[in-house]
DNA sequence: CGGTTTTGACCCGCGC
DNA sequence: GCGCGGGTCAAAACCG
């Protein structure tokens, strides 16, 4: 497993919630989206390379039939599998109810039980939180624990990151706003669906695009516990290993965990409409999800 | 009815 | 200055 740990010396002062503010600022101004559908001054065309993404579905499609990336789905999936009892890294693990877990999850995590410090942790002490995740990096990469799939795929958006965060500006000091938001902190871990359904946090899905490098979007969750917790995290799918997920946990939860989610939570719908075409009669008898059109800003407006 | 997901739009930093 | 790429917001749809 590997984890990558970024951190900026811009304190995180900055980016608790400003985003509430710059947000706020010029919220009246946000128009409602069929205005704007006729401004199409910034908006690019989707350049996707639809031969490279069709291969790769085509890889993932033994994962998951038709909507490779619904990544609640998996999780969803394996929560309810994790209910029967059926997975494979969690056989040691004898709680499966969240109840159980939250019991178990106490404040390394469920996941911590095979023998490493997981992402999961919650750590109360706040006055050296990058200690705490050092350490998490560093027992990841000396202690790489492969439930099922053995990961060795390197991370490179971390290290990207980490130099931009790093090297990027020559001019940079103690400027406080330099990074976007709250990017300041990031660790990346690659994580299998077990894994990834391990996570007793409550997680609220704000904004999904599809990232340049990667044929698959990515994912980005919220914590959902409190408000004013900042913790947040992206969800990615390997682009080499369809079978992990690249999650990065940035911010930290300033609360214990959630005794248990919410039944809403990671529930996805069914198709995108009120279009009650299709009711269960089809060749997916699932739950086949809407073919992800993605919230990105590439939607070639017209 | 409340909490979530979906998804188009907006914002922002950066490179050219 | 513009376009690109990535991150976030928020309205609407949804589901238990
Ligand atoms: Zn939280």
């Amino acid at each position: 497993m590997l984890l990558l740990f970024l951190s900026d010396q811009n304190s995180a002062i900055v980016n608790s919630d400003h985003h509430t503010t710059t947000r706020g600022d010029v919220s009246t101004t946000r128009k409602p989206p069929q205005l704007h559908t006729s401004t199409t001054s910034q908006f690019h065309k989707p350049k996707v390379k639809a031969s490279f993404i069709h291969t790769l579905s085509q890889k993932v499609n033994h994962l998951k039939m038709d909507d490779e990336w619904d990544l609640h789905a998996v999780v969803r999936s394996c929560n309810t599998a994790s209910t029967d009892a059926t997975l494979p890294s969690q056989k040691n693990a004898t709680t499966t109810n969240d109840e159980d877990q939250n019991n178990d999850f106490d404040v390394t995590g469920s996941v911590a039980c095979r023998n490493v410090v997981n992402p999961f942790s919650y750590s109360t002490s706040r006055e050296n939180p990058s200690e705490g995740l050092e350490e998490v990096y560093k027992e990841g990469c000396s202690q790489p624990v492969t439930t099922t799939t053995n990961i060795t795929a390197p991370i490179s958006v971390g290290d990207e990151q980490f130099e931009m965060l790093n090297a990027s500006d020559s001019n940079y000091t103690e400027a406080p706003s330099r990074k976007r938001k709250s990017q300041q902190k990031k660790m990346v871990v690659e994580l299998t669906q077990e894994e990834l359904c391990s996570d007793t946090w409550a997680w609220r899905k704000y904004g999904q695009k599809p990232i340049k490098g990667s044929p698959f979007p990515r994912n980005y969750y919220k914590c959902s516990t409190t408000k004013a917790c900042g913790a947040r995290k992206q969800v990615e799918q390997s682009h080499t290993d369809p079978t992990i997920f690249i999650v990065s946990y940035s911010g930290e939860h300033i609360h214990p965990p959630p005794t248990h989610r919410s039944p809403l939570a990671g529930s996805t719908r069914s198709t995108k409409s009120t279009i009650p075409n299709i009711p269960a009669v089809s060749d997916d008898t699932t739950h086949s999800r809407s073919t992800y059109g993605g919230g990105d800003d590439s939607k070639d407006a017209h």
